[in-house]
RNA sequence: GGCUCUAUCGUCUAACGGUUAGGACAUAGCCUUCUCAAGGCUAGAAUCGCGGUUCGAUUCCGCGUAGAGUCACCA
């Protein structure tokens, strides 16, 4: 299907500030985003802000936090907010009112706070036909919907009109929504017709999912439903808006990992898939690693130190640790992940341990006594000014591979770092230095009977 | 329940009506290894069911089935 969208089409996103930015949302938004950008569409931003119960100040800046993280540049400076424009919905009100298409409608107050009169539209009950850019041509019969309701009085117009109100207020040609919205369409293009307002193209973006294939949702996923959450646990935006990219929509060929602008020139709405997709965090959490590995090297280093402890903080020591904690996260927060368990601590201070931890399976505590004091003594024959976990490899392996790699390896390992898991002894050995090593090994020695 | 939508490996997804049904994540195994991680290689794993249309259906149609969404004086 052909979406006409060119540089004169207007799209948007209106969130409406009730609740933090949900990653759904988000998606959404982003979806509105690659094809605004694509075709040099404007994209407006509105605030739906007429539940002044649950709209709250500090969502609106959640939201706005969280489309400049996400790194969409959209102009956030001038929002079309709601709340500022009744007079406008006012104005439409009065008009189907007098053409009669709408009227005051008496009703039976049954519950509290429902109004005595409300305004309601005249229903021609036909049956509404649109064609979806994602999900195809869809017919739905609005004969059972009634008379339904626009306003709770001339001044509060409800949801489905303000929105109708807005969009052709805004000049907005393409509606690009959540999946929810789908079934609010038919209602919406029937108060199009009442104040004649052209009728926009609409695309609905399936949702994202729990495991259970319902709607995302914070009950079952937690904080993980919203975008504040992905930037607290140390992802990167730009994987996150990979992943979300690739949920529900894949380009031409078999490369994931794809740029903003990679993704911006590839990205087709009539490509997007019709169903829904399970949010897979493993492979948010894969994506997300890849970009790790491509961030440059200054970057990663100030984000790492941010996360290590003060006693951590040794600029040269974290530098030469760096590969060794960047193979083992895939978030940054799992940098506070290693520091909690320890796997950090060795590296700064001496390790305190069980001597039993020292002997290798197959070994007794005098074998493990005199090859540690081999390795100290051959680890001692390495100069001084060029000794590097390669040189002192250079030197014990030949060694290690006559007396059995473990008899020698695993106690060196142990006794540097008191672990039983723990990167290699050369990589630990290049990392703290001769004079550390030397020390931690005549303190294993001195451990031993 | 009415209405609407959806249906390919466990998950995300490719495949003008003609492919040994492809890729990625995850999983398993192997390699590398003293251990862990990373990395490399390999493997298993799918067209919901039944009918039709067609020389030929993952693809088109119908009916089931399953799942989801929605049925406000909320947005």
């Amino acid at each position: 299907m052909k979406n006409n969208i060119d540089e004169n089409s207007v799209l948007r996103f209106p969130p409406s500030p009730t609740g933090n930015f949900h990653i759904g949302n988000a998606k959404t938004a982003l979806f509105n985003y690659f094809l605004a950008k694509k075709y040099g569409a404007k994209l407006k931003f509105r605030l739906e802000d007429t539940d002044k119960e649950r709209s709250k100040k500090e969502y609106e800046d959640d939201i706005i936090a969280g489309i400049k993280w996400l790194g969409m540049d959209i102009d956030l400076s001038s929002p079309y907010r709601q709340t500022e424009h009744s007079g406008t919905y006012q104005k439409y009100l009065e008009k189907i009112i007098s053409e009669g298409k709408a009227y005051v409608s008496k009703e039976e107050v049954v519950e509290e706070g429902q109004r005595a009169e409300v305004i309601r539209l005249k229903n021609p009950g036909k049956e509404v036909v649109f064609n979806d850019l994602i999900k195809g041509e869809i017919k739905i019969d609005t004969k059972e919907l009634g008379d339904f309701v626009i306003a709770k009085s001339i001044s509060e117009p409800i949801y489905h009109f303000a929105v109708v109100v807005d969009d052709f207020e805004m000049g907005v040609t393409h509606i690009v929504r959540g999946e929810d919205g789908l079934y609010n369409t038919p209602r919406q293009i029937l108060i199009q017709e009442a104040i004649g307002a052209t009728r926009p193209v609409y695309a609905h973006v399936p949702f994202l999912l729990n495991e259970d294939r319902s709607k995302m949702s914070k009950r079952q996923l937690g904080e993980m439903v919203s975008v504040s959450y992905y930037k607290k646990m140390g992802y990167l935006p730009e994987a996150l808006v990979n992943f979300l990219a690739l949920t529900g929509w894949h380009p031409d060929g078999e490369k994931e990992i794809m740029s903003l602008d990679e993704i911006i020139a590839s990205f087709d709405i009539s490509k997007v898939q019709k169903g829904g997709a399970i949010f897979n965090k493993e492979k948010l959490l894969w994506i997300n690693k890849e970009y790790l590995k491509k961030l440059p090297r200054e970057r990663l280093l100030s984000e790492i130190r941010s996360r290590l402890p003060e006693k951590y903080s040794d600029l040269e020591k974290v530098e030469k640790l760096l590969p060794t904690i960047l193979d083992r996260i895939s978030i940054f927060s799992d940098v506070d992940k290693m520091v909690e368990a320890g796997e950090l601590k060795y590296f700064f201070e001496k390790p305190e341990y069980e001597k039993a931890g020292l002997i290798w399976k197959t070994s007794s505590e005098d074998e493990t006594k005199e090859n540690l004091k081999k390795v100290l003594e051959v680890i001692g024959l390495v100069d001084d000014f060029e000794f590097t976990g390669d040189k002192v490899k250079e030197v014990l392996w030949p060694i290690a591979e006559k007396v059995g790699k473990g008899q020698i390896l695993w106690p060196t390992r142990f006794a540097l770092s008191g672990k039983d898991k723990s990167p290699d002894p050369f990589t630990l050995i290049d990392i703290l230095g001769k004079k550390e090593t030397t020390e931690r090994l005549v303190l294993a020695i001195n451990k031993l009977t």
